[in-house]
DNA sequence: AAAGAAAGATAGGTTTTTCCTATGCAGCGA
DNA sequence: TCGCTGCATAGGAAAAACCTATCTTTCTTT
């Protein structure tokens, strides 16, 4: 009894295909040898390997054409289909010249991103068809250490990091606004100082968000009092507390913008004075390099905050 | 301006993609080239030559575990489905030992072919759903030449073929029944010798077809006319000339069998004694050597007859 | 029919690629 | 800070790929 399996020693190899492909074509050695700038016998000796590693004879060699046997049609054609995925291969890191494409997985901070990403997307999909982003939300301190760990390319957060680890991009300056009970004496303040809040209670996220910092550094130069036993977990739940009477507490501008209407509901908006202000930044890790696409994706986003949020904040 | 395109002499190999396909699971170097049982420093030298013959960082290399960057990602992904098309490749000749599969291109007769196929490819596809039959008809004559120069890979037709570079395998003897105007005093014979046709005037397919030779030769033996100023060119128009008072001739069984009803008509079948017969038989170039399917074909069209002929053609 | 031409196969030796062992260098943990 | 882990680098050996030259067979030509 004769084997009938080929040799596993023995691997494919996309020479022998690249070759195979262009003799299918060709069907003459010595016209596709040098078609491939190759001797002839290199490419018999390649097809002769391309037959041991499959197990097949893929042509009938004769002196006027060859001709391919069934399943060497067969293997031709998967051959091209392969060859064409090589290629495709070589052209994922190619000519994003001009474009972005892929899929960036893009952490996004709780305070930030919902209020900033829909539109950014919007605008994103029509520029950039071929970009997906897979975007997940997570405290910046959750987020830092998930990019670290190499679940997100990049995440949209906080600034400042002081982390030599991590290479950040800024994007745009943000005021906080003091959120007061309507009814407190603060709500129908054109503006308000430092000063005003002595005294008083703010509440703010917990410690892993980094505007609970700003909270407290401002309670620390007001004098207001931190109330820490109660923590919000999101801007939402914060603004729910400021209208139960609980406290004061800062809210970004993009926040008040979109879900807190002036002259309506339990709270009242007020600018400070001087102004405060947080920092919003596109970061990633330091190993990362500093690839094209993400400084492209960071000038995208500035360029729609300058058109959507124009006088909100700051470039 | 530093170059952002790759060498263009460094290609991609396979090799490369399988090592960084496993890598890119493992996210490891040294598990990864254990996996694959090689050292580390050649995988790391493989990952290298794939980062640059695609021109792209792939992975950030750190102490603990790598990150693949996007582009990374997108290659791995891609690797892994031209590697599975490479497995497809290598299984194209593989596990065809109990079934048929692929694409067989079948040159037939057209005295045979249509009486007898039908039969054969509706069975054929129940039991090798996989298996594809290129079907064309054609002259004998121009189908041997086809079938040497590579148009097909078998050929259907009748025996025998007295040539050293075409294999064959008999597939059935089919008896030729003398077709005879019905007004004939020949037609109502239960059986006519050859010497009954002894000045009666034959009719025949043109010379393409083996049909014409035994035509010829009974007419030889039975000293019988053969009226050369007209050639049949189908069997259909043969039986119409019989028909028309033009003559008589041979029919293959399988012909008479389906196209002329006894007792109908104007062409009245008679059987031949001592009988006449022709063979018919699956051919191939010698050069494609004795692959098992075809052998396992011819089988499978004799099994078709014997079922569905029985009586009427003998094996 | 015999000589010539053409096409693929084979052989021998060289160049290129791949691989391994040994070693270097940088983070990470104790 | 020391050692451990993990990838990178270097140098030499093994394997693969290639080329030139030659052979064999077949198809063509005379």
């Amino acid at each position: 009894m004769q084997r009938h399996r080929e040799d596993p020693l023995a691997a494919v190899t996309l020479r022998q295909l690249r070759y195979f492909s262009v003799l299918s074509k060709s069907l003459q050695y010595r016209n596709a040898a040098r078609q491939l700038g190759i001797s002839q016998p290199s490419l018999s000796l390649q097809i002769n390997a391309l037959e041991e590693a499959l197990g097949t004879r893929l042509a009938e060699r004769r002196r006027s054409g060859l001709i391919l046997t069934p399943e060497g049609r067969e293997v031709a054609a998967q051959a091209e289909k392969i060859l064409q995925d090589v290629e495709k291969l070589q052209r994922i890191s190619g000519p994003s010249e001009n474009s972005l494409t892929g899929t960036l997985r893009l952490g996004s901070s709780p305070t930030i991103g919902p209020y900033l990403l829909p539109r950014v997307l919007r605008q994103l999909h029509t520029a950039y068809p071929d970009l997906k982003l897979v975007i997940r939300d997570g405290t910046p301190r959750d987020m830092i250490e998930d990019l670290l760990a190499g679940k997100h390319d990049l995440v949209l957060t906080q600034l400042p990091i002081a982390r030599d680890d991590i290479c950040h991009k800024f994007l745009f300056r943000e005021p906080l606004h003091l959120a007061v009970p309507r009814e407190h004496a603060l709500a129908g303040r054109d503006h308000v100082k430092k000063t005003d809040l002595a005294g008083e209670n703010l509440i703010s996220l917990n410690s892993s968000y980094m505007l609970s910092r700003q909270v407290s550094e401002l309670c620390a130069a007001s004098g207001a009092r931190l109330r820490d036993d109660f923590e919000g977990t999101s801007l939402d739940a914060l603004r729910q507390m400021v209208s139960l009477g609980m406290g004061m507490t800062l809210l970004p501008a993009l926040y008040a913008g979109s879900e807190v209407k002036p002259g309506e509901g339990d709270v009242a908006i007020t600018q400070m004075k001087p102004g405060l202000y947080r920092q919003a930044g596109l970061a990633w890790r330091q190993s990362s390099g500093t690839p094209a696409s993400f400084l492209k994706l960071a000038e995208f986003i500035r360029g729609v905050v300058a058109n959507e949020f124009a006088g909100k904040v700051y470039l």
